[in-house]
DNA sequence: TGACTGTGGGTTTTT
DNA sequence: CCCACAGTCA
């Protein structure tokens, strides 16, 4: 028997050798699930099979990628070549192999939320409807889901209730608004992060050329990470593949009903319930024994989650010991609850000696982050962000990119609109109109629509100007790399001058982010490593890398090194850290005033917050603010109920407000905008202390000075133009990469050292 | 016809 | 607070 087997215990090791037949892994938090399923496969691979019949999906690149690193571990390189990735990039991929089968060119355009949305407004704005009334986020959750429920518009159409609903909600026309949305992205060459998945069932499910058949013999073994955050399309996608007369059935689930926080964009843990209907001799393996956290955290957590009404039944139990009781922080303000979470930061790191790396400050929203990363950088101590806007969101890096997208897909009408006058050429609203309504009538792509549109001879040979230059770049995408291809775009298109005109701080991260985008392209181009799956990406166009950059989140971004995580509550499923804090437990917040009409959305909460309580191993401080501001305003929330299912024996016995705590409070400042995008949100380790430093008035600061910065260290003053508010320095700071920054006096902290 | 400025309204989580 | 739009000016 193989050294692997006996690192697991008896449940474990039979989830991990019954590779034949279905089987369902019901695993609890810290339960060793990513073990299971990796031992799995390599287990699956050591019996003989060829890793490229194995195929395993999971919702994040992240974890497919350790997945793999840790099947390597076990048979080498042999991993590279089992198909491990998320269901959109799998799916991606074949479906770029398979496209045209469908009426899809193969270097079809993935959408992003925010084109289609774009596509949903404008069409919302040529069918005259009221903006306020057909809300675009309503109007594109009610079609995702719609598709993810498998309703193509045509059946929509048919579907009582649905239209019932629509008419009650005063909004009757969406199913009209689905089928012109679903035709427009056809038309131009796109799909969004749903078709990824309708799609590829409608592939399946009409067999053009039998393709069915491909890819059921393709992949004898299926495997599926966080079932429990399957929607029912997943779900049918994969009975499509596994469940068929004569199939040997080798699927292995993986979840816990407790953790599924993704109800929102169409999950259902009906599936797990379903599961054990449609697979018969299915194989139920419970993982109940907790390696990850202390018993007062695990006690916890099943209290917590004690409160919900619908589970399968489990018993989740550890035995690491007591450990230390749960911290609860009170505080009067978000201000003062950020100081007091990076006091007891300090206050951990030199006591327990835990370095950044251990602890982690998980929030319900993304727009918590600040006020963590104000006192956080006050302190000295590195942090990284992660979600939040991604890079490949920021409005600059979308323009490059939309350049880009052009060259390969033309009909990619998003990109177009993105680009035809950005940089600015006077191509106005007026003439995109006109182009539009011209694709509109013909039925035929804006692309093409701009050689019969009629326009005054101005507008004409501006547009004329444009498309050859998109021509040139689509000419030259033949014979140049991805990168000479994209930097050549950044320069022919405008982008780079314009952005160098523009000198203001903002102006300056603009570039500087365009420029990290480029060099990323390099790095794809120059990479020699294997990419994920049994096809090699030995493809260095520009195509191969632009097609999937919408699959990309920065959750993806390499992370070593020594910092504390903050991350939203659902991006933290699947970690772990020694020290966590879960923070903003306050009504309307955790649990969300979206979720607080539904018992069903407070039960949702009620399993968020169990996700974040788990992450911890050792410590466990949960912490809330009687106001805080809130889009500009100041709001005041009593606690959230979660904190009183906590059973007091596992709360620290100081659970009463504590004295605001003597430090001012501060309002954060925007951070991050000058520094490239690795760097910006990192902090440099420069050794100020805090507590000497004393910002001096911006009036005061002069060329020829010294001056000291929290983030940038010592520097000297080079030129300050501009006035009043618009007051702009340009400092040198030796002691950073990018030593050269101007800085908005209005914003930037600033002690003066010397006169010169 | 396009560029710019002020106002009003929404407001969660992610592939 | 941030974004999208409408209204105004060149």
């Amino acid at each position: 028997m193989q050294d692997y087997l006996n690192e697991l215990n008896d449940v474990q090791r039979d989830a991990v050798t019954n590779i034949k037949g279905p089987v369902l892994v019901v695993a609890g938090p810290g339960s060793g699930k990513t073990r299971v399923l990796t031992y799995r496969i390599a287990n699956i691979i050591e019996n003989g099979v060829p890793p490229w019949e194995i195929l395993a999906l999971t919702f994040t690149n992240k974890s497919a990628r350790e997945m793999k690193e840790r099947i390597a571990k076990v048979v080498g390189s042999r991993a590279n070549n089992v198909w491990a990735g998320t269901f959109h990039s799998i799916f991606a991929r074949i479906l770029r192999v398979e496209a045209e089968k469908i009426g899809y060119p193969s270097s079809f355009t993935i959408y992003d939320t925010q084109d289609s949305k774009s596509v949903i407004s404008s069409i919302i704005k040529e069918m005259n409807l009221s903006r306020d009334r057909y809300n675009v986020n309503a109007i594109a959750s009610r079609i995702s889901s719609a598709k993810s429920s498998l309703i193509p518009p045509k059946l929509y159409t048919q579907m009582k209730e649905l239209i019932q609903q629509d008419s009650i909600n005063k909004r009757p026309k969406i199913h009209v608004i689905y089928a012109k949305y679903m035709a427009r992205c056809k038309r131009a060459g796109a799909m969004d992060f749903d078709d990824l998945l309708f799609q590829l069932y409608y592939l399946l499910h009409k067999n053009p050329d039998n393709v069915l058949d491909k890819y059921r013999k393709k992949f004898k073994y299926l495997l599926v990470d966080e079932f429990q955050d399957t929607n029912y399309l997943q779900y049918a996608i994969i009975k499509k593949l596994v469940k068929y007369d004569g199939s040997d059935n080798n699927i292995c689930v993986v979840g816990d009903d407790a953790q599924s926080i993704y109800a929102f964009r169409g999950a259902t843990v009906e599936n797990i319930l379903d599961f054990e209907k449609d697979f018969k001799g299915l194989k139920t393996f419970k993982l109940e024994q907790n390696y990850r956290s202390t018993t007062h955290i695990v006690q916890a957590a099943n209290a917590i989650i004690g409160h919900n009404t619908k589970q399968i039944k489990k018993k989740i139990w550890s035995h690491k010991g007591d450990g230390t009781k749960i911290r609860v922080i009170k505080a009067m303000s978000d201000s003062e609850e950020g100081k007091r979470v990076a006091d007891t930061i300090v206050e951990q790191k030199t006591r327990s000696h835990f370095s950044n790396s251990d602890i982690a400050i998980l929030y319900r929203t993304n727009a918590q982050s600040r006020i963590f990363e104000e006192y956080l950088r006050r302190y000295n101590i590195p942090y990284k962000v992660f979600g939040g806007t991604s890079f490949y969101q920021r409005k600059e890096v979308k323009d490059l990119i939309g350049y880009l997208r052009l060259a390969i897909n033309q009909q990619d009408e998003e990109a177009l609109k993105r680009v035809i006058n950005y940089p600015k050429r006077g191509i106005g609203k007026t003439t995109v109109e006109k182009i539009s309504a011209k694709a509109g009538e013909n039925d035929i792509s804006m692309w093409e629509a701009m050689d019969y549109v009629e326009l005054p001879a101005g507008a004409m040979k501006k547009i004329k100007a444009f498309k050859t230059m998109i021509k040139a770049f689509i000419d030259k995408s033949t014979t140049m790399d991805a990168y000479d291809l994209a930097a050549y775009a950044a320069r022919q298109s405008g982008i780079i001058s314009t952005l160098k005109a523009d000198t203001s701080v903002e102006g300056l991260s603009r570039l500087e982010n365009v420029t990290s985008l480029l060099d990323g392209i390099k790095e794809f181009v120059e990479n020699d490593e294997v990419e994920e799956g049994v096809e090699l990406t030995d493809d260095k166009s520009l195509a191969s890398y632009i097609q999937n950059i919408a699959l990309h989140t920065n959750q993806d971004e390499e992370e070593d090194g020594n910092f504390v995580t903050l991350m939203s509550t659902h991006s933290a499923k699947g970690l772990e850290f020694k020290s966590v804090f879960v923070v903003g437990l306050e009504e309307n917040l955790f649990p969300s005033f979206m979720a607080m009409k539904s018992p069903q959305g407070i039960e949702e909460e009620r399993r968020l917050f169990y996700v974040a309580i788990t992450r911890a191993e050792e410590y466990l401080t949960i912490s809330f603010a009687n106001s805080r501001y809130r889009h500009g305003k100041h709001s005041n929330n009593s606690p959230s109920r979660f904190l009183n299912e906590i059973p007091l024996e596992n709360l620290e016995s100081s659970f009463s407000m504590s004295k605001p705590t003597s430090g001012t409070a501060v309002r954060p400042q925007r951070s991050g905008v000058a520094g490239n995008f690795k760097k910006a949100r990192t902090q440099a380790k420069l050794s100020i202390n805090v507590a000497d430093f004393k910002p001096s008035p911006s009036a005061l600061i002069k060329e020829g000075q010294k001056v000291l910065h929290l983030k940038f260290g010592e520097g000297v003053v080079e030129q300050v133009d501009g006035r009043g508010d618009k007051k702009v320095a340009t400092i040198n700071f030796p002691q950073i990469d990018n030593p050269k920054r101007r800085l908005m006096l209005k914003f930037a902290k600033l002690q003066i050292m010397s006169e010169e």
